[in-house]
DNA sequence: GTGGTTTTATC
DNA sequence: ATAAAACCA
């Protein structure tokens, strides 16, 4: 006996089949499935998506619509809010179940209480699962019971009761007969047209869960070896570039966790690399049960003696830094990778937002906000609680005092400077020892390299050493008046 | 004195 | 993480 009662799948950070327990729990007993995904930037407090996500999202969705017909099965595109959304397709279809994978956010929670009580009062079942995350947010404790504050002290406790890491493969679907009213992807211009600046970001990416598995397995057959360390390197391939594929749910933490594993178990990578990726899935694991805890994230300092700090105001500077026009060639190469290919090595984030924060003295949520319109990865957990741990206002953040020397990074990363290279042209001429500070060039140099600094590429807008100088005075200022007050 | 490495201070 | 100070051959 098979259900013929059709259940609905409500879509949103997971587009994808397999080990979507949520799409699992809705086929169940070969039930016919619908198939939502509802752009909502109505509901009250919901971030609206970035630029370069959108781009993103639009790709993903055609991905995921193709993929879905393969299966007779319809994905229904609407706009507006999801409790209105959600109810009134749910009763369309004839659904009794409505089965989503959790979201994190405090504002996602209330939509999907409201959604869900809209549902059964309609007589809709709902079935909630996780499916974004490892852990539930919230769930891991101390053995004392209370909240872990560090990262060390969060992947420890969670590691203690590590999930089985066994994705599920991808249910067998059924889809209705008939068609439900759904809306055109073109219609909502995810898509920048006027001016279609997303050119760079068609040719470094492909959205959806077929090209995710591509890259994991391009990743470990080639940069996963060795990634504990080259993964600080911009100009070499060991990292992943799984970034926006996590966010979007094209793939799961625990599909990638489990090939990056097995590949360390069967010996195609050492294990210690293998480790590494883990550690790195537990910081995004950090940064959701972080959101969970402050779902203001994005705009409180989770350490408050950082409400009294110094910010400057600047919009040159802000320009400047966005453009890739600081006259740092690590910085400018990385703020250009950004805006030419929507995404930016974690090395370089680091580097850049050092940059904005410390030697410039830019608010941190000024650089949030720019990482959260261009990065195809953008997202609501990682961005902020990474930004706040280089601005040393996080939980457990980078000390204050930790400054990095634009220079020094660059030559310690960039060794050839083959990164700076490719994303900042002007400078390519450059000898190696001369690529990450072309100040320091004598006019033959220059000429040689076919630099004219102040013309082709900018002096510093700020001179490191004065910069630093008055950034660990800007600290220790705020010290002071948290003391005062306190 | 020099050049390179190690130690320490920054909170 | 960096830079200055201390150390050493």
């Amino acid at each position: 006996m098979t259900d013929t009662t059709p259940a609905l799948m409500w879509f949103r950070d997971d587009l994808r089949l397999s080990d979507n327990p949520a799409l699992t729990a809705a086929a169940q007993g070969g039930r016919p499935v619908i198939a939502l995904y509802v752009l909502d930037e109505d509901s009250a407090g919901l971030r609206d998506m970035g630029g370069a996500a959108r781009w993103w999202l639009a790709g993903s969705l055609r991905a995921l619509g193709a993929a879905l017909a393969r299966s007779k099965v319809q994905l229904v595109l609407r706009q507006g809010p999801a409790a209105r959304v959600v109810p009134e397709v749910a009763r369309a279809a004839g659904c009794e179940v409505v089965a989503f994978n959790r979201r994190a956010g405090r504002a996602e929670a209330r939509v999907d209480d409201e959604v869900e009580a809209l549902l059964e009062k309609q007589g809709c079942a709902v079935e909630r699962h996780l499916g974004q995350l490892l852990h539930q947010p919230g769930s891991v404790r101390t053995q004392a019971g209370g909240m872990p504050r560090t990262f060390s002290a969060f992947q420890r406790s969670a590691l203690r009761d590590r999930p089985a890491p066994l994705p599920q493969r991808a249910p067998s679907l059924t889809g209705l007969k008939t068609r439900l009213e759904s809306e055109d992807l073109d219609s909502w211009q995810l898509e920048p047209s006027k001016p279609d600046w997303a050119g760079g970001l068609r040719e470094s990416w492909k959205p959806g869960e077929a090209a995710a598995h591509e890259v994991m397995s391009d990743f470990i057959d080639g940069g996963l070896s060795g990634y504990a360390e080259g993964r600080d390197r911009p100009d070499q391939i060991h990292v992943s570039r799984l970034s926006p594929y996590l966010r979007f749910g094209e793939i799961s933490p625990r599909q990638a966790l489990a090939a990056v594993l097995h590949a360390g178990e069967a010996g195609t990578a050492p294990m210690a690399d293998a480790r590494k990726f883990e550690s790195e899935l537990y910081w995004r694991e950090f940064s959701y049960h972080l959101l969970h805890a402050v779902p203001d994230l994005a705009r409180r300092n989770l350490q408050a003696n950082f409400d009294a700090f110094p910010w400057r105001e600047c919009s040159g500077d802000l320009k400047a830094w966005r453009r890739g026009l600081t006259g740092y060639p690590i910085v400018d190469a990385g703020m250009r990778q950004l805006w030419q290919t929507g995404w930016m090595h974690n090395r370089v984030r680091m580097i850049v937002a050092s940059f904005l924060c410390k030697h410039l003295l830019l608010h941190w949520t000024e650089g949030e906000s720019w990482f959260w319109d261009t990065l195809v990865d953008a997202d609501p957990a990682n961005n902020p609680a990474s930004w706040q741990w280089v601005a040393g206002s996080g939980a457990d953040a980078a000390p204050y005092f930790r400054i990095f020397n634009p220079v020094l990074q660059g030559e310690k990363f960039d060794p050839k400077g083959d990164y700076v290279r490719t994303y900042v042209p002007e400078l390519a001429h450059l000898p190696r020892n001369l690529i990450h500070k072309p100040w320091e060039a004598g006019g033959l140099e220059l000429a040689q390299a076919g630099v004219r600094l102040g013309i082709t590429y900018p002096r510093p807008i700020v001179d490191h050493a004065a910069a630093r100088d008055r950034a660990l005075r800007a600290f220790e200022h705020t010290r002071k008046d948290t003391r005062a007050a306190g």
